[in-house]
DNA sequence: CTCCTTTTGTTCGTACTGCGAGCATAATGG
DNA sequence: CCATTATGCTCGCAGTACGAACAAAAGGAG
């Protein structure tokens, strides 16, 4: 099939009839919305521009309807105080969505990252048609609310995602599902555990790593690597399933169709087995009831968390081999486990790095974010798509 | 102790007292450089400059002297002639180094890609004084030759890379040795599989791919994933040590002092250890012995290539799944391997991976520059760091 | 050979962005 | 009330890119 997946942008390069040079004011806002910025003096010392040039843009963006000034109130240091920089009363918006397990949730989220208003619901029937109905209800809903000011429409989804198209979700049993249907706007969609670490990157625990690798343990193991605020998404969008590397048992088949994939010796399942020879379909309640269990004394369940968290530590010892990230952050089990058998993982991931590694052991740290991560990232995405020159351009052109 | 690799420039954002806005002439000069662009109609065709810029552009470069423009012979087609842009004969260089087990080797190389001049040598005592000091020589003989025009040394070296220093290289049994005594010039250094894999993105099987594997058996097993042109090396530069995945037999004690690594199985020491249960101390050596032998009909060594080209491929369908490269480009030993035994290799990868690749399976080929990747990735990354604002302010300050 | 068409190079005036300098403004502190 | 400090605002200037108009260099048709 070959599912190219253009990059969001490509962000015009100078050229093209009658160029508007907005680099300037683009940089302004994407540094306001990682908020990294909040005041028109902090333009002038973070980003060393003029107090002119500053003056030029914020009333650019203000009269664009981006910004919204207002006086600071006197912070107690002597000098005329400066003016703050907020999110436009009327400006352009992200619907981001999150189609979990069990629940849904749609959020709208303005420039900066604050939620305006949220919708949620629970998953009864997983049937695609059912829940892009439920959501597409809650979807329009906000639509009529906030009107031509939301931009986007960006969706976080527990598969792999190519362009809006879901090709395969397996604990919803959706194959083959269309996302463009949920709404008449641009929409984006993105793996769950992708966005979560996007989340962490911009928002979360690893702001400020530049290289930093994300890992959620959920049903199977999923993740992303994000370079100075980009996921690693690869060539079509499916990067990231580090679950699917064979640093398992080869004999062992997993539903992917591979064999000894990470996956299967990770999650609620390989849990489940480990401590009482169960097959589980509910990886997730089966990890819950295991680590349960082991907290409450169960030899057998705190032999299978043992030695989970051990395969769990050896994998990322691997990766941080691979990859080289600064940072690592789990979500998911992945922090239960972690907190449930923190030597076990450690000994396996210390022993799985190369020596060269070992000088300066990368942190692995719980998820700031957590389950929100996934919706954060989305709208995270969202914003990266109208923070460009074409979303602006059509943002003024509304 | 943490190894800060900072990104080779940061691009300097506006600001900036008295910013040279020389955007629009690195976009041409990087362009120029890479092959995309040979003339001044280009400039406007491909990157959709005016002519009046493209104008500006070009007059502006050969007053700094880093292009020549000169009339191109008519073409046959209708209209003015165009004229042809090519490097400065006056213009910048990059002294590119390439440190090998038995060779090294020294190249001047000009905007463009070009090699000006090569000296080479013989590694006969591994001594890392010895070795630096004939490199350290020929690298003399060249800047007496070409002066000023040479802006930087950058070296590619087979071991573990941080800044300048060479943290390990395991056969040239060197440890922390430092690189930068090689010249009185920026010196920059760089792993030389990362290097070659570069090398095949920008010049060789991946110029057409936006995310890129490159993959290479040589001691071990190194690589590096290549996305838009920027090679992932990780946060400290020890990105794409693909050989230390725990692909392997995990009861296998690794040099690097984990278990299971990946390297264990697929380079000429597995070879000779499957094919006659022999310890090499000579890997590359002992790869092509086996593959001699297999070749002419030994079945022991057969059997051998077979097995390892069936892990090395299961190994490169997990690292399809978790990376989503377009391609996978693959050189050393490696080459050799696939054209011994392709069909286990193909069988072993297509059964790596999960089931959404395998809808449009990302092809493995051989890499377009083989041993020569090494240097011309290292001139790449020399050209990367002149072609900055700081690189061209310092060249027009000269 | 001459004229027309095509393509590109060159000149000129214009628009946009960012800068520095100088002045205005709003706070603190004596 | 005035000095000090930090910031906002106005103004003129410089650099880059553009479109339009014109000049130049090729091929093609008569």
């Amino acid at each position: 099939m070959g599912c190219h997946n253009p990059p969001v942008d490509t962000s015009a390069r100078p050229g093209r009839a009658t160029a508007l040079r907005m680099e300037g004011r683009l940089h302004v806002l994407r540094e306001l919305h990682a908020g990294r910025i909040a005041t028109r003096a902090e333009l002038t010392t973070r980003l060393g521009l003029s107090r002119a040039s500053a003056l030029e843009i914020t009333a650019r963006l203000r009269e664009a309807a981006l910004v919204h000034e207002e006086a600071a109130p006197p912070d107690g240091r002597r000098g005329r105080p400066t003016t703050l920089l907020l999110p436009h009363p009327e400006g352009p918006l992200v619907c981001a969505v999150d189609i979990a397990h069990e629940t849904w949730a749609v959020a709208v989220v303005e420039l900066g990252g604050a939620v305006l208003a949220r919708t949620t619901g629970h998953i009864s029937s997983r049937e695609a048609d059912s829940v892009l109905n439920a959501v597409r209800h809650a979807v329009s809903g906000q639509l009529d609310e906030w009107g031509q000011r939301v931009r986007v429409l960006s969706v976080s989804v527990p598969g792999t995602v190519c362009g809006t198209r879901v090709v395969q979700a397996s604990n919803l049993r959706w194959r083959d599902v269309d996302l463009s249907v949920l709404a008449d706007l641009p929409v984006l969609a993105g793996n769950d555990a992708t966005l979560s670490g996007l989340a962490e990157s911009r928002r979360g625990a690893a702001v400020d790593a530049d290289v930093a690798l994300h890992l959620k343990i959920d049903v199977g193991l999923g993740g992303i690597l994000v370079v100075n605020g980009a996921p690693m998404t690869g060539a079509t969008g499916g990067g990231g399933e580090f679950g699917h590397l064979p640093f398992g048992d080869p004999r062992r088949r997993c539903l992917c169709g591979a064999h000894g994939c990470w996956d299967t010796e990770v999650d609620g399942r390989a849990l489940a087995r480990l401590a009482w020879q169960e097959d589980s379909a509910e990886p997730r309640a089966a990890a819950q009831r295991v680590l349960a269990a082991a907290r409450s004394g169960d030899p057998a369940a705190a032999r299978a968390v043992d030695s989970v968290a051990r395969a769990f530590g050896r994998g990322v010892g691997g990766l941080v081999n691979a990859l080289d990230p600064r940072l690592i952050t789990v979500s998911g089990v992945a922090t239960d486990l972690l907190a449930a058998a923190p030597e076990s993982f450690d000994t396996a991931y210390r022993a799985g790095l190369i020596a060269f590694q070992r000088t300066s052991v990368p942190p692995v740290r719980a998820s700031a974010l957590g389950e929100d991560g996934s919706i954060i990232g989305a709208a995270e995405t969202g914003f990266d798509h109208v923070l460009t020159e074409s979303g602006i351009t059509a943002w003024r052109a509304r």
